[in-house]
DNA sequence: CTTATTACTATCCACATGGATAGAAATAGC
DNA sequence: GCTATTTCTATCCATGTGGATAGTAATAAG
C-alpha cells in the first residue's frame, strides 16, 4: 500500500553506528547520514523524529550488541580471562583505525552535556551493566579462592570502571599503538596483583 | 599611539579559561567569548589570529597554572599525600558546579580529534607532566621503603593516569556527588593497597 | 486499473557560526 | 593640536546546520 523505502532498518542503524563512531555526533551531519545509511533526510525525520532520536536507535543497537557479544561474560570468566579482556580492547584487530578508537557509550559521555535524559539513561546503562559484570566476576573469583581476601570486589569493579574509561582516553589522546598497549598492561598488571599467592 | 583596549590579556584570558570550561570549546562561540573576555571579535582576530590560536594561548596559561599550583608535588608528597589529592580531584571545593567538572586538557582531548599538532603537544605536555609527576613520587616512596618491592613505578604511574582520566570520565558521566567520590575511594584503596605492611 | 499511502527528490528556510571590512573613536608621540 | 596608529562598533558575508515542504514516483490493497 506504499512505497518501499531504499534501505532496511538494520543497515540504515549499521551505517549509522559507522559514522557516528568516526565521527561523534555533532560531527556526523544528516547529509552525511543519508549517504553512509542509504535514509533520505526525509525518511530521518518522518519515521525517525531527527537526528537524536535515530542516534539513541543506533546507541541502543550497539548497546545490545556489546553487552551480549562483547562485554565480560560473568558466568565463565576468571580473573585471566579479564586480563585478557583488557588486553583485546586495545588489539589491533578490534582498533583497525586511529578513528575507529572508542566506544559509542562511551563517545557519547563527552558528546553530550548531561542535559538529556535520553541519553543520560543509556550512558547509565552502559556504566551498570559493566561494572556488575566485573563485581560479578571479581565476587565469584573471590569465592573461589582466586583473588586474595583483602580485595574487596565491589571496589575493584570500581578501579576497573576507571581504568577502563581512562584506556578509552587514552586511546582518543595518544594515536600512537605503543601507548594504549603499556597502559593496558599495567592494568592486567593490577589485575594480577589481586589474585592468591 | 593607539587606541587602549578595554581589557588586557590576562583578565581576557581568566574569562575565557572559564567560558571554555563550561562549554567546551565549540560549545563556545566568538559571541560568547566577546562578553565573558570582554575582547571585541575584531580584537580576537587581529591580535590573536582567530578562535583557535586564542584557545591554545588559553590552555598554554591553564597548564602553567596546572603544573605550578595543582600537580602533586614529586619532591615532598608521600603515597598519603598522593591518595589525598585523588580525594581532592573529586572534593566539592574544586567542583562546586556539575558543569565545572573536568581539566581544559582532558576536555581538550574528546573535543579535538588528533588532526590539529599544536593541540597534540598540549595533551601530550599534560599527559607526560602528570605521569611524571606520579612517577617521581612512587619512585621515592620505593626508595623509601613505603610501598612494596613488587609495585613498579612507571606501570604503578601508568594506572594512576588511567584512573584519572578515568575519573573525569566519571565526572562527566554520572552528575550525582555519589558516583565520583567512591570512584576516587576506590583508587585510594589501591594506592593503599600498594604501602609495605 | 484505480487509489490511497508511503517514500523520494529537490528546494527552501531560519539560524548560528567564524571571520572580514569599513568607518568612527581613542590615544600617544611629535 | 595635529597625526599616525590601534581598537571599537556595526555590519556584512559565506558556509553549514537540522529541519520543513511540495510535487513526483512507487507500491500494495481493492
Amino acid at each position: 500500500m506504499a512505497r518501499k523505502r531504499k534501505t532496511d532498518h538494520d543497515s540504515a542503524v549499521a551505517g549509522a553506528l559507522d559514522l557516528f563512531w568516526r565521527r561523534g555526533y555533532h560531527g556526523a551531519s544528516t547529509r552525511e547520514l543519508e549517504q553512509q545509511t542509504g535514509l533520505t533526510r526525509f525518511t530521518l525525520q518522518t519515521t525517525y523524529g531527527g537526528k537524536e532520536k535515530f542516534f539513541l536507535k543506533t546507541l541502543d543497537a550497539y548497546l545490545d550488541n556489546a553487552e551480549a557479544r562483547h562485554f565480560p561474560d560473568p558466568e565463565t570468566y576468571a580473573l585471566d580471562d579479564l586480563a585478557g579482556w583488557f588486553r583485546g580492547i586495545v588489539s589491533a584487530e578490534r582498533m583497525p583505525k586511529i578513528e575507529d578508537a572508542g566506544c559509542l557509550a562511551f563517545n557519547s559521555i563527552s558528546s553530550f552535556d548531561r542535559s538529556d535524559p535520553e541519553v543520560n539513561t543509556r550512558i547509565e546503562r552502559y556504566l551498570t551493566a559493566l561494572e556488575g559484570r566485573f563485581a560479578a566476576i571479581l565476587s565469584r573469583a573471590k569465592v573461589d579462592g582466586a583473588i586474595r581476601s583483602e580485595v574487596d570486589p565491589d571496589e575493584a569493579a570500581r578501579v576497573l570502571i576507571g581504568l577502563l574509561l581512562g584506556l578509552h582516553t587514552i586511546m582518543k589522546a595518544r594515536t600512537s599503538d605503543q601507548f594504549p598497549q603499556s597502559y593496558a598492561q599495567a592494568a592486567v598488571g593490577l589485575i594480577e596483583g589481586w589474585k592468591n599467592q
